[in-house]
DNA sequence: GCACTGTTTGACTGGTCAATCAATAAATCT
DNA sequence: AGATTTATTGATTGACCAGTCAAACAGTGC
């Protein structure tokens, strides 16, 4: 999957910061393709379409987010550790680049239309879901699943919330947030 | 602001529907105009401009949405009642209709790059905040305003999530999910 | 019946853009 | 070395679009 061309991975990069500076889906190919150092023809050559070449650099990006939660969860001992470390990765310094913002904000729009947007999207859910199940399992037994949605739910709206009103600390604002969730959480079990 | 010629409203009508049926801002105003049945000409007289006609509808689906919420108030007695009412707002039929989910996600995309636009996210921000925190003063007191921006934002990721993968109880399903968080809030309570 | 004001449009412009294509260069194979 | 595939581009096309403008139209007061 990362054995491609040189190329392919310049033009992904390059759709990425030219999101993050324009914003919005309506970038050109021409504008990425010049970032990159090549030809728009180039671009079309090798992912068919605008809106393939979209797709993959999502998948990069959802590749880099899944590499950092896989590196804080090797860090972790205890279930709590892992679920401080998931939730954290969420909200790493690289989720708030704010040319990853900008994908991640379009790549919801794109989501509600597109029919392997949405099977993409799916994928980060099922891995988020089950990470957090994972480790809620020894801490919540049978409600794990139940508490594992909300928490999930509940990283997402925080995040879209600090996108748009950043502050300094939102990094630990944010996991803070959750983690008080999950305090609460467990301690109302039954 | 709302005491002026029909064709205002139409066209914001128009564009919202339009924004359904394309899912991305990337309509024309000429498909909203013809939609609304005058020419493009006419939206450009009556907005100025296409960002605009956009925040004018969104400005619009806010507005129903706060007479939503309101209406749910009046019928509530006791804080947990009027909470209850705030979320099910949120989480009503009109907020899944498909146009108006389009306009939502693309509202996000907006308010990344547009002052106006995030002034007006701003704005439901701070009164989804404010209607809660008023009715969780009682059963949490200094503890409201923190959980109350909890369950804003697990509000927003849930909706988010039923968006993409919907269900039919969505909206109870939903509903419940933030009631449960709620109860769990305040059952943990030193 | 005239002046005035707000409404509405058709035609136009200047520009943009996704996608294609024919052609060249470079690499790989046989 | 000749054949075949892959990488790469410049030029082009055909469609489309935001925004402008001058003019036609309709109502209102006088």
């Amino acid at each position: 999957m990362t054995a491609q061309p040189e190329r392919k991975a310049q033009l992904i990069d390059a759709t990425i910061q030219e999101l993050g500076a324009t914003g919005s889906l309506s970038v050109t190919v021409g504008q990425i393709a010049k970032r990159a150092g090549v030809s728009s023809a180039l671009a079309f050559h090798y992912f068919g379409d605008k809106d393939r070449l979209f797709l993959a650099a999502m998948r990069h990006i959802l590749a880099v987010y899944g590499a950092e939660v896989r590196a804080a969860l090797k860090e972790a001992g205890s279930p709590r550790e892992r679920l401080d470390g998931t939730i954290r990765a969420s909200f790493s310094k690289t989720s708030f680049r704010h040319d990853v913002i900008a994908a991640w904000l379009n790549f919801y729009v794109l989501a509600h239309r597109s029919d392997e947007a949405r099977r993409l999207l799916g994928v980060y859910h099922r891995r988020l879901h089950a990470n957090l199940v994972h480790d809620l399992r020894p801490l919540a037994g049978s409600r794990a699943p139940e508490i594992a949605r909300r928490l999930a739910a509940l990283i997402d709206g925080l995040y879209l919330r600090f996108v748009h009103f950043p502050r300094d600390e939102a990094e630990d604002s944010a996991s803070a947030h959750v983690l008080a969730a999950l305090d609460a959480e467990l301690k109302a079990l039954p």
